[in-house]
DNA sequence: CTGTTATTGTCCGGTACGGTGACAGTTACT
DNA sequence: AGTAACTGTCACCGTACCGGACAATAACAG
């Protein structure tokens, strides 16, 4: 496995923090696509069932700009979950244009399944680190996080397939 | 029943370590690709050709094993690297059927410039952080990757697109 | 009030990519 | 020799992404 420890000449990849973090993230997130699969769901329904959790009503394109998506994905994102019964479209108050998404019951009993695996996963991913270490990384990750422009929360491969039927075989 | 999550105060998803690897090692990923984009080549290129580097002649088996790929792939990333002139399918000395797989002239002149626009890439990354953080973070960063069960130096996430020239101007 | 423009949400088609199965050439074993 | 195993390649297929186009509705100008 670290075969390619060559000391000196250039710095392996594992040594670069560019490639450790593209490495984690990416395990990070199939590993996350993984726990979640069980529920029904992936990472990016995650994350939109929580952005919406706190923005019950909202339109589509509402949903879409504040998770930094276009809002064709979000008619496939609120698509999938409204086959899983998880979001309701309403018809608008005020515009009848737009619908006014809602979470069902079914999405309050299963977000806290879901943060519950959320917390199982991130306990998982960092039991090398005791409490401090994992706290000044969060803090550390945050820093980094801000300094490269992207929304606090939003994801930037909010686009991507979201890692879908990868079962957890390996 | 159990009323334990207070309705828009549960940790945020910029809260958890495990998003913001994600996100940030998705960003990662992306800005290092579009800054290698200008000498044609991608990361998952970039990770092959320095593995090159150090295992002249091997057969592309042998390096699908090594980078933990499938040799189909390699077929592939040989072609893309062969195209640009930076690899040579020689004949292997000892095995007809195999190719020996040799870093061309042109490779060796990009490595050290590529090398560079890592080394530029992680720079702009690590911005906010001083040599001390920045060590410790790697430092960290290791243990958690060693954690994983990947191997060192082995991105999970070769096979994906990884490749494509997003543009930064989003 | 009427007509024009902008917005929302949806659908459709081209395109590219990843993953699978089969295949020729070569080697190794009996 | 004859057969099994391995290397590298190709062709196929299902799927996801991306662009434009579209109906319905709203907002606004005159």
């Amino acid at each position: 496995m670290f075969d390619d420890s060559a000391p000196g000449t250039d710095r392996p990849l594992a040594g670069r923090a560019t490639f450790l973090l593209s490495q984690l993230g990416f395990h990070v997130a199939q590993t996350f696509a993984a726990r979640l699969a069980p529920l029904g769901i992936a990472p990016n329904h995650f994350g939109l069932l929580m952005h919406l959790e706190r923005s019950e009503g909202n339109t589509q394109q509402q949903l879409a700009d504040a998770l930094g998506i276009h809002r064709k994905v979000m008619v496939g994102l609120l698509d999938e979950l409204e086959q899983r019964e998880l979001v309701e479209r309403r018809r608008h108050p005020s515009d009848r244009r737009a619908h006014a998404i809602h979470l069902t019951e079914a999405a309050r009993h299963l977000l806290p399944r879901a943060r519950q695996v959320a917390d199982q996963h991130e306990d998982e991913i960092l039991t090398p680190l005791d409490a401090g270490e994992r706290a000044e990384l969060v803090a550390v990750l945050q820093r980094l996080a801000e300094h490269t422009g992207n929304a606090a929360g939003v994801h930037p491969g909010l686009h991507q397939p979201a890692t879908r039927s990868r079962q957890p075989a390996d």
